[in-house]
DNA sequence: TTGAAAGCGCTAACAC
DNA sequence: GTGTTAGCGCTTTCAA
């Protein structure tokens, strides 16, 4: 069932019908209805690849991350579908993997399969040697490229995250406040948003003057779901004779890694170790204490990430780079 | 830059290139090189929409699924994609929430786009009410229909699911055994597999000659992630006088809230109170103690549903159910 | 308000 | 081995 086919059975040319499907009002009401009925009855349905060769867009989004299985980047990807459903755009998902040559190859996929716009969700698309960039500055030169939590200076390259480095500096300072001079900043990535996570604990731990030796911290290798290596790591990191009463962790999952350590070293928390983790994910009330965590605010993130894509593709001014506060939200593992 | 740009500068004609393009034997060494050539000179790559309209096909797959947010579900999907790319298929992604109507358009906006098929990641697509079930079946009429964790019987649906009736069996079995004679069956669905979980507890219940008082069920109506409702819901339960020292959870977030309301009445586990979840997934280490739950083999049956689609789609003989069994993996919720 | 017709960029049948 | 050409189903001028 064709265009061709209602027109003919409309008694009206194909021009007409093409009119009355996309709801042009050059069309008299009276041939309008004639022409809807005969698509109702005969179950019409336009075919989406003409319209998408002759419209040069099918209305998809790419939406590009590393591990869609991550609880962090699993919501962020709801929220973003969720909106861009609601626009009227589907979007690929592509799953990366870590990566670069994946990335790359994944972003070409993408192109190809002409999509009006990219979202990279989660910091770690961005490499510290901008040769390593050039794949997304390349794809921005064919559509926009929309970054969540990550930075990139470029033309058609837009940034929307969150200010890592101040809610850290604020978690650390508040750590501190509540009587801790020994803090461990526990992290497992070396993304710009990690980064920003250490120079806001690092600039805390200064300004509080605190001897370097008390502001340790400690690099997590394996996977981000290993919640007992990230214990075991901290319990060899402890025997190995440091020590440290109060944690700051890069997520939620180092932050339970955490709690684990604490328990098997029957530590009492928050007394002996205070923790506060990143992202304030459904994790927080997974464990006991509850923990407390920096709310990122990954929804209103996602949302404003959404409707900038939304502005661009309509040709509306749009700012290339976006940062909203996080907020620490307090529950067992800390004193206050 | 077209094909006839190409077949120009390469002084062919455009059927030529079209030979290369798709690797044709037809053509000599020498023209394909040439035309390979100016391929890459001009960063030629085709247009997907026009490649599209002439095959009928995008090689695009229609994932649809309740809640990508969820833990399980985004797991399958992470395996999913991944196994579909190798086949060389890229994904559309589309979150329905539980509404029905909301099902309903989102498989028609598949299908207006043309996917080669459709997965349906979990069981909630499925109603008692096969008047319900009635959007499958019309979808199954234009592209195959695949079903993870449920089951429909009608042409050209396909269903991969985990025996859990079998598993939950076997599961309560073995706390029975453990020295636990009322137990409570803990759960928050009425789907397919939430049916099948509950008759595998009654049979084994039934089995051990447990009187049925003994043999509890609650539901759990609220968020699938709210922890702690679970924890308040299961203490009003104890407080309203039920007795339990055992229960069987349909997933592992109600398991932890389990594990939440035996910390807060200061049972102790496994002692007081033994516990076993569904899913196995990485929520299992995030609790102390860890907690025991049934595999259900997540990657297995999604690798088994994808290459079943692919066979379909390659036009060979599938088996339109296939079960696979679950595994109780035993940690420190449970006795043994 | 309507229709005719020229694309859009590719595939595939057919001819040479 | 290679070229010609007719679609594929729609959008969009341009005329009427």
């Amino acid at each position: 069932m064709t265009i061709y086919d209602i027109s003919e059975k409309a008694g009206v040319s194909i021009a007409t019908v093409s009119r009355v499907l996309n709801g042009s009002n050059n069309v008299s009401e009276k041939t309008k209805q004639k022409v809807l009925r005969i698509m109702e009855e005969y179950g019409y349905t336009p075919n989406a690849f003409a319209r998408g060769l002759g419209l040069n867009t099918m209305k998809t989004i790419g939406i590009m991350c590393a591990d869609s299985s991550d609880l962090y980047l699993a919501k962020a990807i709801y929220f973003i579908e969720r909106e861009l459903r609601l626009n009227g755009y589907d979007c690929i998902l592509s799953c990366t993997g870590y990566d670069l040559a994946t990335k790359i190859s994944s972003m070409n996929l993408l192109i190809s399969k002409k999509v009006d716009g990219i979202i990279l969700v989660g910091s770690n698309f961005i490499y510290e040697d901008m040769d390593e960039n050039k794949y997304i500055i390349d794809a921005a030169a064919q559509v926009p490229v929309m970054l969540l939590n990550a930075v990139l200076d470029a033309p058609n390259v837009y940034s929307t995250l969150s200010d890592d480095l101040a809610s850290t500096y604020e978690a650390t300072c508040q750590m501190y406040a509540s009587g801790i001079d020994d803090i461990l900043f526990f992290y497992n990535s070396h993304t710009y948003s990690g980064k920003r996570k250490m120079s806001g604990f690092s600039a805390a731990m200064k300004d509080n003057n605190i001897p370097a030796d008390r502001a340790r911290t400690l690099y997590f290798s394996g996977s981000h779901e290993d919640i007992p290596a990230m214990a075991k790591l901290l319990i060899d990191y402890h025997m190995a004779g440091n020590t440290f009463h109060g944690i700051i962790a890069a997520d939620d999952y180092l932050a339970l890694g955490a709690i684990k350590y604490a328990k098997e070293m029957g530590l009492s928390i928050p007394d002996d170790l205070a923790i506060i983790g990143h992202n304030n994910c459904m994790l927080v009330s997974c464990c006991h204490p509850e923990l407390t965590s920096i709310d990122n605010k990954l929804e209103l993130l996602c949302n404003h990430l959404t409707s900038s894509l939304m502005d661009i593709l309509n040709g509306k001014e749009t700012p290339e780079k976006t940062m909203f506060s996080g907020e620490i939200i307090n529950r067992g593992t800390t004193r206050n």
